[in-house]
DNA sequence: TTCCTTTTCGTACTTTGTACGAATATATTG
DNA sequence: CAATATATTCGTACAAAGTACGAAAAGGAA
């Protein structure tokens, strides 16, 4: 009636699994990006029949709900002995790093139709921060979405930028800052040529300013509402 | 041998045109989302059949650049006869609403492999007004790294809420409540109780308070720097 | 009319997810 | 052990998608 595992956990790739699946599909996605993602790849990476796999996953979709909620399951959640500010910095520092190494991931996190348990408990987790620290309500739902917007919106740029793993964006350079000044774009010329095209630029490190702008606003609004109390 | 256009611009529909192909692509995919928006579909809605089409554009994938850049021709960029804080918020506001109406545009936005003329043009013009403000190259880079990453992702955690045109989501909230209260989630459940699911509450309020919180903390950096000089 | 260019589209091939049920392996029972 | 039942794998095939190819149709120009 319902399968139960028994004795299965010796060949975690030669005998399916769903965890096997799951991992393999993770590592792929890691590399190749999701579009690349084909059950039919995937059942060779895992030396498997495509139809093999849907014994233990019942479609693709449900495969990369699953991908995404692994991802969540990385993030580190605000630790609850610090302070607000620490602890809420601790949380998305590693939700970037996550996202950095799952690239793929940003686009699909939020548009599942049905957040799952792992995102349930980050948003909980988070919630929980800002409420012991104090914040009201509407804070928190405002705090949340700008801190989750930027979060998102930086890792999904960061994503689609040239080469994500190696250092940067030298090599184009060379053709494009013409066209950039004949189309009569100075000012972007000016950005790129002087800094972004420059040894030791790193589009990352916008993430930490922006970081600390968000949350010395937030220490703003949340000591405002206190004294306006 | 190269075509010229000639005279066929009285049926911009019944007669297939790079202009009525985008347009009704537009709307396909304003109305059902982008995965929704097949060739087939398309020439269904244009009354003609597939193929016709690819006479006009050499691709799906130059079709789909092609709508991207004419959502970026919508967006106002920031009117430079304004100071740099009122302009900066003109062209952000107009981005949201756009993008609220081109739903499913945020994740295509910065994913394509090469910018075309209007994004480079929007990029020029927000980073214009930064420097004409006195920003440095440095902060200019961070500002319209922090201000982007956050549009794109508040557009787009917008986009995959439920029912994005009408009320809410009350409708859903009573049988998650008990779920959320069972699973442990009870910050989330007294958010979701007492604010999300109340009526008047809405997501897309959140997004004037990130970009006041934003631009107030560009404001203090950019003072910041001004005064170390 | 005849010829040439422009525009449309029918057919067919490839790639994808996956329904269906047969084939095989593994476990349980008599 | 054999017989039976269950769990797991996979071969075949179909639908939906993008689009290559070249024939067909439409529209002028001579």
């Amino acid at each position: 009636m319902a399968q139960k595992p028994k004795k299965a956990e010796k060949d975690s790739r030669l005998s399916l699994t769903r965890e096997g699946i799951l991992e393999a599909a993770l590592e792929l996605a890691d590399r190749d990006g999701i579009e690349k993602l084909t059950m039919r790849r995937l059942a060779e990476h895992l030396g498997s029949a495509p139809m093999s796999m849907y014994y233990h996953i019942p479609s693709k979709d449900r495969l990369i709900d699953a991908m995404v909620e692994s991802v969540f399951a990385r993030i580190r959640t605000p630790p609850e002995e610090l302070p607000w500010k620490p602890a809420i910095r601790v949380r998305f520092q590693s939700a970037r790093a996550v996202l950095t190494r799952h690239w793929w991931a940003p686009p699909l996190m939020e548009s599942r139709r049905l957040p799952g348990p792992e995102n349930l408990r980050h948003h909980n987790a988070v919630i929980g921060c800002f409420r012991r620290a104090g914040f009201s309500l509407e804070l928190c739902a405002h705090a949340y979405a700008v801190l989750d917007s930027y979060l998102y919106g930086f890792a999904f740029e960061e994503a689609s930028l040239p080469s994500q793993s190696d250092g940067g964006m030298q090599d184009i350079g060379g053709s494009m800052m013409d066209e950039l000044r004949n189309g009569g774009f100075e000012h972007l010329a000016e950005l790129a040529g002087e800094l972004v095209l420059k040894p030791g630029y790193s589009f990352g490190d916008s993430f930490e300013f922006g970081l600390d702008l968000i949350l010395d606003g937030l220490e703003r609004a949340m000591r405002n509402e206190v004294r306006r109390r």
